[in-house]
DNA sequence: CCCTGATTCGC
DNA sequence: GCGAATCAGG
């Protein structure tokens, strides 16, 4: 064992890397193949100037976002510590009780509460009107 | 949200 | 050069 300084990517994954982009298997797919994430499955491929496939974005004429102070959202200045972007808020209990709660349950894409939630904020308070 | 890939930056 | 992080589009 001495002879083997090889960098990480040596012939034979280099050879699986080349063969399953050839094949037209996603980033992911080689990654998860090769037992390599697909940033370094991408990476190599742009390094070694393989035919990519895709192009999903374009080169927009944005210098890239300065990646170290990215700055946060500021919103929300509550107690809310472990809200995310898809956590349900809706209202659980009686907010001035102290087992009030949020469902805390992931929303749907694009909507503020979850599938359940989302059913009961958006419904047409018909069969809800009582 | 999921997925896709591209590009840039840090080590 | 490698990998992660980030950005961008469907």
């Amino acid at each position: 064992m001495s002879d083997n300084a090889p960098s990480v990517w040596t012939e034979e994954r280099l050879s699986d890397l080349t063969r399953l982009w050839g094949e037209g298997l996603s980033i992911t797919q080689i990654g998860l193949a090769l037992g390599v994430s697909r940033n370094a499955v991408v990476g190599k491929v742009h390094r070694m100037g393989l035919p990519k496939r895709q192009s999903p974005i374009v080169k927009s004429d944005k210098p890239r976002a300065p990646k170290a102070p990215i700055q946060r959202r500021r919103a929300v200045p509550l107690t809310l510590e472990q809200w995310d972007r898809n956590t349900c808020s809706w209202p659980i209990g009686d907010p001035k009780t102290d087992n009030f709660s949020f469902c805390g349950e992931t929303v749907e894409p694009g909507r503020p509460y979850c599938t359940a939630h989302c059913a009961k904020a958006y419904t047409t308070s018909r069969e809800n009107a009582a």
